[in-house]
DNA sequence: TCGGATAGGCGCCCA
DNA sequence: TGGGCGCTTATCCGA
């Protein structure tokens, strides 16, 4: 069994050699930055990143309670029989005073690989710009180069009465403030084209009653569509994959 | 040195017993759900906690590259020389195939404390309502949080001149969603009560320069001010805290 | 760097 | 359970 001096000399060696840093402790921290937070002492798992991430875990849940963004500096010290980590970015600050350390690793993480990721609202996009039917039959999208041109606008054409037309596309369920956007944006190209008859169109697979209401009150439409997934492979197998039994 | 088949026999043995699980592994994974994603091989640090969230982090950044949320259900399996994992959560899956495991570790985690944080743009409503003239002089606040009745606005009152004034929070930079948020609130008010005089105001630290001109084009107003931080005993300690040298 | 918008967002509160 | 919304949001992308 290491006491905490050793593992404060092992954590300083590789917190020096730039390894990620994984351990599990009994703490509690202060933090003051952007807002200010105080933890009291309980059992956490604390991830020291190569990039100098730093993220403290409960038991439960997907957040870390506390953290730290890349780039901060950490420094380890014994006070008493505690071990205290200080890390500083900017004007953040946080403060962990480590009780007992219940495990401690470090590694050398070799890993260039990104993450390949389809069915984001980018996609369905796409996806409406090569289907242009899928919004309403006559729909003509003009081109992506004059799509970025006026902004952050989905997708941007002209319904089957050559009547300009925005849409606004969302990946799950469309929102009050989806509906907001969209008229944020009718109104931009009311404004920079001089135009008043201009329509606008959310597609999502489905829209909350509030935002549907809002919707029609300013006159525009609602289409039903789904994001694409492009990984079918994968989801052939699937059943394959989780044959278990729950 | 353990084998990677013994690793499998104590994870899946800590994963029964509910015990927090975290390990170094090379690895590549298979995401299938509300998106799809692929992530080829390479070192990565896997948490399981005791709800059952799966987190994977690469060596860099602060989000997780895969999750799963809690409640998800985890089996282990050996397939060759490879440790698999297949994790099911409703319509979500994920599968882990784990090439080599660099080092395991499990921990039942004692934590029953939460973060007490301030700071928030609650705590910055509060204050508003308490000292209503940094709002302006004469500023007469009704409530907060109007949940029930005319939606989520954060502050609500009446000027000196006695008109209803609505007041929207943002504890950074106020943006054009603000603004049509606000809009919308207000809007609200008009139609609900059938008054036609209901002023609009953003109350954040900043504006950017196109949310400042869509304000001021609804007749709307910004008035700054910054959330309050109570921890003010740390704050002062700060200096001791972070005495080191970068 | 700033601004705008998405996210497999998450988590919280409330009807 | 779903709607609405803040977040120490983080992250990406374009000007």
């Amino acid at each position: 069994m290491l006491k905490i001096d050793d593992y404060a000399v092992i954590m300083k060696n590789a917190l020096s050699k730039n390894h990620s840093v994984v351990l599990g402790c009994s703490c509690e921290i202060n933090y003051s930055g952007r807002a200010e937070s105080f933890l009291p002492d309980g059992d956490r798992i604390i991830v020291i990143k190569e990039d100098k991430t730093l993220l403290v875990h409960q038991p439960t849940g997907s957040n870390p309670v506390n953290y730290m963004k890349a780039g901060t500096s950490h420094v380890l010290s014994i006070d008493g029989d505690k071990c205290v980590l200080k890390s500083k970015n900017g004007k953040e600050f946080m403060e962990i005073v480590m009780r007992r350390i219940h495990f401690f690793n470090y590694l050398k993480m070799n890993d260039g690989k990104s993450i390949v990721l389809t069915g984001t609202e980018k996609d369905m996009a796409e996806m409406l710009m090569k289907n242009p039917d899928m919004i309403e039959p006559g729909f003509k999208p003009f081109s992506m180069e004059e799509h970025t041109k006026y902004g952050f606008i989905d997708v941007f054409g002209t319904d089957k009465f050559n009547i300009i037309t925005v849409v606004e596309c969302k990946r799950y369920c469309a929102d009050l403030s989806a509906v907001t956007q969209l008229r944020r944006y009718v109104e931009k190209i009311k404004d920079s084209k001089g135009i008043e008859n201009v329509r606008g169109v959310i597609a999502a697979p489905r829209i909350t009653p509030n935002a549907l209401k809002m919707l029609q009150d300013w006159g525009f439409s609602f289409v039903e569509a789904k994001p694409p997934k492009y990984l079918e492979k994968f989801d052939k197998s699937q059943q394959n994959l989780h044959s278990f039994t729950e």
